[in-house]
DNA sequence: CGATTTTGACCTGCGC
DNA sequence: GCGCAGGTCAAAATCG
């Protein structure tokens, strides 16, 4: 806009400013040669005074609809921290009804549990929880066991808090809540969208445990389980926590045509294969940002659609992510944590279901084939971003995702725009264990639980944020992927002017909180 | 020259 | 036990 204004001007005073020994010639005379040059600056001068006011214009509607979008900005933000304050005073008053509730249930637990305790013959607590945390490695949002803190744990006893990794990591805790809630159903993370998947679901954590460390310690040869086949059980619970960390999975699915979705990592490329069922061959890459990062991620194109790229995500950074990989981190972190929390809180299939996606689905943060599945010995959840979600969801025509259907979509864009809706989206009501709040809604609600649930409200903001930060970082980032700034500022519109962006958000607070204090009330 | 990619070989788990 | 498939290793090739 501006450049249009402003380069025609040095054009036309260039050529005047050639023209001007001409004109000399013309006049002939030496004396004539003073006043005619004099007279041409004077019209030029006149000529450059209208494109300075021109250009003064051009600057003064532009400034004014900059301050008429930062106002309505303002608007919207203030708007927002109201909708989260009384959100969150709710919140509070269902965390208060969950506490007492689990108070109530954790005397008669606690009970039982005392009297069971000395048949606990297994290297791990056979009542402990299994929790996936991806995306949230030091932020402790996981309870751990009093007394019996896993400080070896890659993800535990780490300085640097409120980074974002991305990456898997099981924490194996004991949760009074649990006990409480009856967590034998809910250790082998139940299928969630396939019921019929998961046939072990019904299996109670004693004789789940088990069956879960083997396999994980079966699927996982390579680094570091593979080069040093202790076997024993000297390493015991770290071991255990690092294979199973590799276990649970997390595939975005993602139009894209670039070899690998741009996800802000760095990765080294050290296999592929022709898989079964799929001409596409599979990448295999490691991350390479820490020497001895354990993440893995696959890249396969879908064969039914070529234009698909299929990125599942296994393992846990140990370092600290890039700002632009955050995003998927949060991505991922909210899908782990959706499949986290059902695997910790639901005793059913069917309630899986309803608590994993009624409240994401109504609230249009999750497309309708976004789906969990543990088919596998590893529990996966798939987040399919290549189809817009449901109507009355946030993606309007002047979405982002409508911008990345104008041309966009191979930039990852779908991968950062979930993050900022998924980080909330994963937010499981049967997460809202006060204490034990689920990574996702820890990214929101204060950084994985670091910051607590009384962080402020531009957090919540951020989610917009960082996927603009996302957008804005991947155009000049690796992979040769270039984004625009226009798309920057057009999806910055897009998403702050989307008044279905608030209204998404508002609803699915208010049915996350809902089902939450449903839930907790159910206890 | 170091980092990255390619690619065939190898390892492991699983089903039969 | 055997074969298959998935996953990884590592040497060679390629790239910047």
């Amino acid at each position: 806009m501006e450049v249009a204004v402003e380069r025609p001007a040095p054009v036309k005073e260039e050529k005047r400013a050639d023209a001007k020994p001409d004109m000399a010639a013309i006049a002939g005379s030496a004396s004539a040669l003073p006043i005619v040059f004099e007279s041409f600056t004077s019209a030029q001068r006149d000529a450059g005074i209208k494109q300075e006011e021109r250009k003064l214009e051009a600057a003064k509607a532009e400034m004014g609809e900059v301050r008429e979008e930062n106002e309505r900005l303002k608007t919207m933000l203030s708007r927002i921290i109201n909708q989260y304050q009384s959100l969150h005073t709710h919140f509070l008053d269902v965390v208060k009804v969950h506490e007492q509730a689990a108070n109530k249930a954790k005397l008669p637990a606690a009970a039982a549990a005392a009297a069971v305790a000395p048949a606990t013959d297994d290297v791990d607590d056979p009542d402990e929880l299994v929790s996936l945390s991806l995306g949230t490695r030091s932020n402790g949002t996981v309870i751990r066991r009093k007394g019996h803190e896993r400080s070896s744990s890659s993800s535990a006893g780490t300085a640097d808090e409120g980074n974002l990794s991305l990456g898997l990591g099981i924490t194996r805790s004991t949760g009074d809540d649990d006990k409480a809630s009856g967590a034998s159903a809910s250790a082998a993370a139940p299928g969630v969208l396939n019921l019929s998947s998961d046939d072990s679901s019904s299996a109670d954590d004693a004789t789940a445990a088990k069956p879960a460390a083997h396999d994980a310690a079966a699927a996982c040869p390579a680094g570091t389980s593979r080069k040093s086949p202790s076997g024993g059980s000297g390493e015991g619970a770290d071991d255990e926590v690092q294979q199973q960390a590799k276990k649970a999975r997390v595939s975005v699915r993602v139009k894209c045509d670039t070899p690998t979705m741009p996800d802000g990592c760095q990765w080294r490329k050290y296999g592929q294969k022709i898989s079964k069922g799929n001409p596409c061959p599979r990448a295999y890459y490691r991350c390479t940002v820490a020497p001895h990062c354990p993440v893995r991620k696959q890249v396969q194109r879908c064969a039914e659609d070529t234009s698909i790229l299929i990125t599942t995500y296994e393992g846990q950074h140990n370092h600290s992510l890039p700002p632009a990989a955050t995003a998927m981190a949060s991505t991922t972190s909210a899908a782990v944590a959706m499949l986290t929390s059902g695997s910790t809180t639901s005793s059913t299939p069917a309630a899986s279901l309803a608590n994993h996606h009624l409240p994401l689905v109504a609230a249009g943060l999750l497309g309708p084939t976004t789906m969990v599945s543990t088919a596998t010995s590893c529990p996966t959840i798939t987040l399919d971003l290549t189809a817009p979600p449901a109507p009355q969801s946030l993606m309007h025509s002047a979405s982002p995702y409508a911008a990345m259907a104008a041309g966009y979509e191979s930039k990852a864009v779908p991968a950062a725009w979930s993050s900022g809706y998924l980080a909330y989206g994963g937010a499981h009501p049967s997460s809202s264990y006060y204490g034990k709040t689920s990574p996702a809604l820890g990214h929101l609600f204060g950084g994985g639980g670091a910051m607590g649930v009384s962080s402020r409200s531009e957090q919540m903001y951020g989610a917009a944020q960082s996927y603009l930060q996302r957008t804005s970082s991947l155009g000049g980032g690796g992979h040769g992927a270039v984004a625009p700034a226009a798309v920057t500022d057009t999806l910055a519109k897009a998403i702050t002017s989307d008044p279905s962006f608030q209204s998404a958000l508002a609803a699915a607070i208010t049915s996350v909180m809902g089902r939450g204090g449903a839930a907790a009330a159910q206890k």
